[in-house]
DNA sequence: AAGGGAGTGGAAACCGGTGTCAAGAGCTTC
DNA sequence: GAAGCTCTTGACACCGGTTTCCACTCCCTT
């Protein structure tokens, strides 16, 4: 028995090649091992990049890897190093186009990394919200969530991830963080920008229409509005502020009060492009002309602002990069540089919905 | 040392409790087997709802599991299985709204299921798009996954999938595979609707805007359209019929082509709300006042068919509905029935941008 | 020439589950 | 009363990686 041993080996061998070869099975560790004349554990070592190994074992093994086009179950992997290669994005933002284009951003700043993204929209107010979050974190193992607003301003949220040891980023319009958790937005910057144009255009008797008050953002674009005015020497009269709720028929039910104030306002700023557009339906019905009549701008440039007569003056917010960044950070591979802070900042974009107001 | 092998033992029990219950460290199935009183493998069983188990132990296993909110980590079952408990949504949809609704309609039906989400978006026309797509699926051992269109509508993908042997749900607006790998949207029914509704105001000269060739829908919603049509003993002149691209500027020009033909057509149908925004565009650069001097519909009913003025007619697809009913198909637990292929139909949705032609 | 440290690679245990297979319990059958 | 059967159960190997531990080079001191 022992004798037939090594003939029996070698033909088990064949059959191991003859199944890789035909692509029948995946390369294992034990097979790159084997096909490289090393130990698993070499290779192990050459997958994490340990720098415990010879320069010359370290080509061959690579060289076998690259022939075979071998890569590591992430499933094996993550058992014995008790954690999973998955991201999650824990989110509960309305906005479609935000979370579409928030996604392409994790996965360009994941690209060949090995890591995949799981989705997770959630809701804040469910009484079992933060152990459903606990639940998805723990059983997956997760290497780390990315949290976009409005998420990522929960406080309990940030609590139990520190808690049970998760990284995660938080994607904000103000750092609630230490730095290493967070990318910032500066919706503040953006809606002082906008102030500066509508101010700058000669408008003084500007309405604004807020947005849903569980989102910081909704106080910043009003704060960084007002801002903008009172550098200026403009007041921002509370009378001309409305609650809206980020959606279109609140921007057009606001922009219907806000025209039905004496003297009517010459421009109004909407919280988000959703409700200008419905600031736009709401002039439209009462007749008037934008921008001749009435300036509308809005604020994220998204698709809508685009959509609409006459094409939206809003504030382009940078979300694909932010996202990009933001899982840059979070897999911080080696070589990884913190991104450009300059690059989240968002930017005013002027198109024809905007214009001075009329002489009197 | 042998000797004081049992008390350190019992010990080293009192340690497991401990850690258990402060709640340091997750429970396993050996955990579970152990205050349960049987092996691991009884415990294995019973997770997995193998029928060769006592009911009083079954029950006994499950309070144990019960009590310690036990449940088992993916990732070593799935090596052990060789497959994991991952769910991959491969698409190239451009639209954000589709997208959104999908994802959340295949969230609905893996709602409890232990499956988790991964998104993939891919471009159909790069070089290595199936090599993607294959190594995508074979490093993460994919349970399956859940096409959109017009990915859907590739068969290249199709017979990838049945190579390697991946479980596949094929979401199309016709049928293209066997029915236990397809949920059909029938576009075409959709398409007939509309064009029911136009003839039914009256309408004769209508307009047609086609949507992206590239996707079997826009030859469906035309078909449908021309069916409608045919039946009803109204000709579709080709010379109405135009090339879009299912983007709100295609939608902008070919309207404008389509009102400067003479005599000009009372109503348009293009093939999304997109595009019937553009041409309500169209419209209002050409003085024409909608629906009194032209009817404008559309397709999708997504949000931007209520954001523009007047709302438009259109028909609606119900995106989430699709998403629910191909995970469930897709995971097929027990007790599943097959959902209610109506529901997946589209249905028309009346509102203010259609109206009988003016008399000449 | 012996001693010692750093670099290298193998054997075995482990991560937390599942498959295989055989054995024990309880019951019928001859 | 033993053989034969079904129903339950558990021991053990295994999934594909990593970690621990240790032995073995190799090279440089002393």
């Amino acid at each position: 028995m022992t004798s037939s041993k090594t003939p029996k080996k070698s033909a088990d061998e064949s059959d191991v090649n003859a199944a890789l070869e035909s692509g029948r099975r995946r390369a294992t560790i034990n097979d790159i091992a084997r096909l490289a004349g090393v130990s698993k554990k070499t290779v192990s070592r050459v997958i994490n990049q340990s720098p415990f190994v010879r320069e010359e074992t370290r080509v061959r093994i690579e060289a076998v890897i690259a022939e075979w086009g071998y890569a590591p179950d992430p499933q094996a992997r993550g058992l014995a190093f008790r954690r999973s290669f998955l991201i999650g994005m824990i989110y509960d933002n309305p906005n479609p186009q935000y979370v579409v284009n928030m996604q392409l951003g994790l996965l360009d700043g994941m690209r060949g990394s090995g890591f995949e993204l799981v989705v997770h929209p959630c809701d804040r107010g469910s009484p079992t919200f933060l152990q459903d979050v606990r639940m998805f974190i723990e059983r997956q193992k997760l290497f780390g969530v990315i949290l976009p607003p409005s998420v990522s301003e929960d406080e309990r949220v940030a609590d139990l991830l520190r808690d049970i040891g998760c990284e995660y980023i938080r994607i904000a319009s103000v750092p609630l963080d230490e730095e290493e958790h967070m990318i910032v937005g500066h919706d503040r910057l953006g809606a002082q920008a906008m102030g500066e144009h509508l101010v700058g255009l000669g408008h003084e008797r500007i309405g604004f229409i807020t947005g849903l008050p569980s989102f910081r953002s909704s106080h910043e674009r009003r704060g960084g509005f007002e801002d903008a005015l009172t550098k200026a020497g403009v007041k921002l009269d509370p009378n001309y502020v409305v609650q809206g709720a980020y959606t279109f028929e609140s921007g057009l039910a606001c922009g219907e009060a806000l025209l039905a104030k004496t003297p009517r306002p010459t421009a109004i700023f909407a919280g988000n492009d959703e409700m200008a557009a419905g600031v736009l339906q709401a002039a439209r019905r009462a007749g008037l002309t934008v921008p001749e009549d009435l300036t509308v701008v809005g604020f994220d440039d998204f698709q809508i602002a685009q959509a609409v007569w006459p094409p939206l003056t809003t504030i382009h917010i940078p979300t694909r990069e932010v996202g990009r960044m933001a899982a840059e950070k979070l897999i911080a591979r080696d070589g990884y540089e913190p991104g450009d802070p300059a690059k989240t900042i968002p930017y005013l974009v002027t198109r024809e919905s905007s214009a001075p107001p009329k002489k009197v």
